[in-house]
DNA sequence: CAGAATTAATCAATCGTTTGATTGAGTCAA
DNA sequence: TTGACTCAATCAAACGATTGATTAATTCTG
């Protein structure tokens, strides 16, 4: 069998995913060609109309295999108990700390790859934008997140409103998410605690959000 | 004479940089062409190399007069006292206070109007990707405010070290930014707090961000 | 009139897409 | 086993449309 001349991936579809996923990160939708993006994936560019039917076809293609490179780690956070239960307050507490290790990691841990940093950019900037992918991106991503944040801090703050305990939640992950947002600017002020450790990063969002809930244990 | 046909500005450079900004802010600097602009502006669209020398000239005159449309409040805080200041720490607790009044106030109240949120849009997404903007955006619009903010959080936190320092002053600001970055994906789960209450969401954030920094009165 | 401002028309380049030809592997009757 | 046929995959080339930029003529203004 003839061996692949190079270590791109075999199928061409593949190729041309992966090429646009990098190229799309790096220059947005309108601001890469069809030709560039082929050529990148040593491919002919009539194969995007080929097999993706256009280049918004490819688009989306880069989005959904976007969603399968980067799996959320929320399932791996045990299910709250309700407000009912004898140690919802303790199972909530660690609630809260395991969910800001896995939100933080699962932000960080996507830079290793560069394909996996490009879909993820990619992804986020679908989040901010709103684009036909906003609700399968917002439950596949950000749902269970939120509902696993919403149900820990009704149990540890009942005297809260829907609106402080969405403002709480909100300001939780944002704290994190910032990091994603603005690196640019983070990385010009803050010098050598750039990028964050993501093993400093969540210890220290974990005390300081169970401050701010106040249910941080006293003289931390 | 002979009065302007419709409510546009006179000066064809002001209408031509209006009507850049609005249709930058919705499709980007590759999603929309100098004729569409040029059209939204009822000008020629030869107007833009005369006046502007190309459609980047035109690009950095949007983004020059975003900064000054959307002018900076950090001016309103009281500059923060030295740590040995017999007052310091009152005095920094209250700029907690105002710092995130005004971070907030400025970050919401740019939506009225929506010339100023197309600005405001703008300049958000060249403080995300960094373009050549990045330090002047930096030195007029984020440099203030994080110099302010850490030196609240030194005097309040003195036993904090520059990261964890840093740490605070991202997860302080990334609190309110959110609501800038992820707003459809906000407003999906939020129902009714979205957009939130200017008033109510710096309340809410002035205690959490204490709380957080462990310098809140107890019992709140 | 002189010079600045504005226009319609046009430029070369690039865009996404389409076309027609070619390749190579699989199918099946003879 | 052969040869004719099918079909998906891939290619180079070209399509019409649109891009930002430019030109030359025209209008306005002081």
């Amino acid at each position: 069998m003839v061996q692949p001349l190079n270590d791109l991936p075999h199928d061409i579809k593949l190729r041309l995913v992966e090429a646009a996923t990098l190229l799309f990160a790096e220059k947005g939708f309108d601001g890469v060609g069809l030709r560039e993006i082929a050529s990148a994936a040593h491919a002919n560019s009539a194969m995007v109309a080929y097999h993706f039917g256009g280049k918004e076809g490819l688009y989306l293609a880069v989005l959904r295999a976007g969603f399968e490179r980067c799996p959320s780690q929320v399932a791996q956070l045990a299910p709250i108990p309700l407000p009912s239960h004898p140690q919802a307050k303790e199972l909530a507490l660690k609630g809260i700390q395991d969910h800001i290790r896995v939100f933080v990691d699962e932000l960080l841990m996507r830079d290793c790859d560069p394909l996996m940093k490009a879909s993820s950019s990619l992804l986020m900037r679908e989040l901010a934008v709103g684009g036909p992918f906003l609700e399968e991106l917002n439950r596949d991503f950000m749902l269970p997140y939120f509902t696993h944040l919403r149900d820990c801090v009704r149990i540890l703050r009942p005297d809260w409103g829907e609106m402080e305990t969405l403002y709480a939640m909100a300001a939780i992950h944002g704290s994190a998410m910032i990091y994603k947002f603005i690196p640019a600017i983070i990385k010009l002020n803050a010098g050598s605690a750039f990028p964050p450790d993501s093993v400093s990063l969540s210890r220290f969002l974990t005390d300081h959000t169970l401050r701010a809930l106040g249910v941080a244990p006293q003289g931390a």
